[in-house]
DNA sequence: GCTTTCGGACCATCAATTTG
DNA sequence: AAATTGATGGTCCGAAAGCC
């Protein structure tokens, strides 16, 4: 082992190793080298490691320190590899006829060298890069394509197969894995261009120059900072040790990146913007997130397009499409939406994202990040589906890939054989493992399978026990136990994986409320409906301590993902039906303080504001008159006031009326409702709820007319 | 003349391999 | 187990190009 004594031969002296390790450190407990900064290094010029450095404080940009990028395993080619691949250069120069003194002599059996003319020799065609993105001409399209070119393109695909079936059958591959991968590679290269079927235009037909859409190199780090501050914590899909490395190299040199890694790179700089505050937006970018957002959209969707993302089982392209279509949520029907997502998961299933079994054929690092992403997608798919009123879901016990491991991104590396020992319990990755459990514990029980798999029996197929409804207490108390007990209130992540998981197991157990007892003569029962409410009032209180917090300023796009509308719905329900119950005044008062945490980022003029402050307002008229009767005074809430407030400011025509057409089965597609304020289905048809039979006309005859939106019934 | 870019010399680190 | 090897990661000098 080379010495880190001061005494290097032929070394600069910029270069000793007090630079890199302080004096007076003991080198058996030196620190980690000392890295220079992200500009620094890409600029090649020494960093004198200050926050900010002395270089980027002069060029007034900002300082980003770098991570040290995990080491590869190093590879040694195999003896046997070596001669193989001795042995295929020696083919090819025979095939083209050059004179070579060969290492080994070939015998008439060689398997190698098929004579030509054979079918299996290579057919040699000039000028065989058609297939080449960027070479493709307008006479080229398949469509178009000349009879000699169709032959050509025949001869090709009949080599590559009998090339497959040569090479596969040589190692340990089976028939099927062979004959599966020989079809694929010819359906590749029959079908050059299909991209078309979803983003719209052929994958060499950029509208505009993609490169021309990337932002300056030192805005790509900050954005990849901003993605690491307020996305990636949530979602840990990105490999941070080895993506930033690959980041530093790409945005040196655009022209040459893979379009897989085009497109992540889009992905991440549209998540980093989606995050960001308009103020916030402005302040760093000097534009608005309505000129960026769709510039870096524009950009992932071509390089998507690029790397042919729809047949591609490349896990950057699959990533690059998750976040891109998170990215695009707000501005998205649920309904479009969750089309699309249904492509990506089958994308997913194809890579074998969803089984443990092909999982264990990758690299521990792939595998894991691999796990992770399949759950980001059912996640985000099954919340989507909620939203779109989707009566299907793609959370089912029909697939096997396991929870996501807590541990750090530092714990794995690429060249890992072995899978990483599980960490304590706040890694990284907390905030996914937890609400990957959470829709795991979900995915078995009966009131899930009840609604969304009724022919699927989980203790059949997976050997697991269906979870009765008690087991939501087991289950919440072992989550808050084995994760949430050792969580710091005052860290971000810990804070949004506390009352994340909190308020959704409030949702959880309203909706197995709704199951167990739809139908039921105790669904009306006084103590089934106060349990009820103080499920739905749980979810206001989880939802409002994210809105607030400052912690979560960074996370808010995820928390505006979850707005939990069916607490609202239950809760009005209740209070229309028992407006002078003792729960009544707690849960006017806890609607009050979520609903001051939703008006500051709501609009007045929003049709689904519209539709929730119409739905409150009838419920206080109904407590008002109620009070009225007994005499008793009662304090109008801050909430009423202010809808009161605000409605004065509208116009009659764009606000009355609109809600009352909405309060009656109202025309709302979910492509007009902001996102902000998506409504939560919970995973519900609604109509076998009996929401309303039991509330209907309680204390007032006009509540007949009071129906849910369409989406809901 | 100042700044930026980047080829490449040099050093550090550490897994794989060899040696004793 | 220690020593050695060699692949890989990292720093930053200094020549050349770019810019004002």
């Amino acid at each position: 082992m080379s010495s880190s004594s001061a005494s290097l031969p032929g070394g600069r002296p910029a270069l000793a190793p007090a630079t890199y390790f302080p004096p007076g450190e003991e080198i058996m407990l030196r620190p980690r080298r000392q890295l220079a900064c992200v500009r620094c290094q890409q600029r090649k010029v020494k960093c004198d490691h200050k926050d900010p450095c002395a270089t980027c404080a002069k060029a007034g940009v900002p300082c980003v320190a770098s991570n040290q990028v995990q080491r590869r395993r190093k590879r040694r080619l195999p003896e046997r590899e070596l001669l193989d691949r001795i042995r295929n250069y020696e083919d090819l120069l025979t095939q083209h006829n050059i004179k070579f003194e060969p290492l080994h002599p070939r015998g008439p059996e060689s398997s190698v060298s098929a004579p030509k003319g054979s079918p299996d020799s290579h057919v040699e065609e000039p000028c065989e890069s058609d297939d080449e993105p960027g070479t493709t001409t307008a006479s080229s399209h398949a469509g178009t394509s000349s009879p000699r070119r169709r032959v050509r393109a025949a001869k090709q695909m009949l080599h590559t197969m009998n090339q497959e079936f040569r090479d596969r059958t040589d190692g340990d591959s089976s028939d099927d894995e062979v004959r599966g991968v020989v079809f694929k590679r010819a359906w590749d290269q029959e079908i050059a261009d299909d991209a078309h079927l979803l983003f719209g235009f052929g994958w060499h037909q950029t509208i505009v120059d993609i490169h021309t859409l990337h932002p300056q190199p030192f805005q790509i780090f900050q954005l990849w900072q901003v993605y690491l501050d307020n996305v990636d914590p949530l979602l840990k899909i990105t490999h941070t040790h080895s993506l930033q490395k690959r980041l530093i190299a790409a945005a040196t040199n655009l022209m040459t990146i893979t379009p897989e890694l085009e497109a992540l790179m889009f992905g991440i700089y549209c998540m980093a913007i989606s995050s960001l505050t308009e103020n916030e937006c402005r302040a760093m970018f000097a534009s608005s997130k309505v000129d960026l957002l769709p510039r870096f959209q524009l950009g992932c969707q071509q390089a998507l397009l690029n790397s042919r993302f729809m047949r591609s089982t490349n896990r950057d392209c699959l990533t690059a499409l998750c976040l891109y279509l998170i990215s695009v949520r707000p501005t998205t029907a649920p309904q479009s939406l969750s089309s699309i997502l249904g492509t990506a998961i089958r994308i997913a299933q194809r890579m074998g994202l969803h089984s443990e079994a092909t999982l264990a054929k990758a690299s521990p690092l792939e595998a894991e990040m691999g796990r992770r992403l399949w759950w980001s997608l059912i996640l985000f798919d099954t919340r989507i589906g909620e939203m779109a009123d989707l009566h299907a879901t793609a959370l089912l016990p029909t697939w096997d890939c396991r929870v996501p491991l807590t541990i750090n991104d530092s714990d794995i590396r690429e060249e890992m054989k072995e899978s990483p020992q599980v960490q304590g319990k706040l890694t990284d990755v907390i905030f996914a493992v937890c609400r990957s459990e959470l829709a795991d514990f979900v995915r078995y029980t009966k009131f899930h399978l009840g609604f969304f798999g009724p022919g699927l029996r989980p203790s059949a197929t997976t050997g697991q026990e269906v979870p009765q409804g008690s087991e939501i207490d087991t289950f919440h108390k072992m989550m808050e136990e084995k994760y949430l007990k050792f969580c710091d209130p005052e860290n971000a992540i810990h804070f949004m994986t506390i009352w994340t998981t909190r308020g959704n197991i409030a949702k959880y157990r309203l909706v197995e409320h709704h199951f167990r007892y739809s139908g039921s003569s105790l669904h009306h029962a006084e103590t089934q409906r106060d349990a009820a409410l103080s499920y739905a009032l749980r979810m206001l209180e989880c939802n409002t301590k994210l809105m607030t917090s400052p912690l979560t300023k960074g996370f808010i796009w995820m928390v505006h993902c979850y707005f939990p509308f069916i607490a609202y719905i239950q809760i009005i329900q209740h209070l229309k039906w028992r407006p002078k119950s003792a729960q009544a005044t707690d849960a006017w008062k806890i609607m009050n303080d979520n609903y001051h945490a939703l008006i500051e980022v709501l609009s007045v003029t929003d049709s689904f504001f519209g539709l929730l402050t119409n739905m409150i307002l009838q419920a206080w008229e109904v407590r008002e008159s109620a009070y009225k009767q007994s005499g008793y005074p009662l304090e109008t809430p801050l909430l009423v006031s202010s809808i009161r407030q605000s409605r004065e400011l509208l116009i009659p025509e764009e606000c009355g009326n609109s809600i009352k057409q909405s309060g009656s089965a109202p025309e709302i597609g979910y492509s007009d409702v902001p996102a902000y304020y998506d409504i939560d289905m919970d995973h519900l048809d609604w109509s076998a709820m009996d929401w309303d039979l039991g509330y209907k006309g309680a204390n007032d005859p006009k509540h007949d007319e009071q129906q849910l939106p369409n989406a809901l019934q």
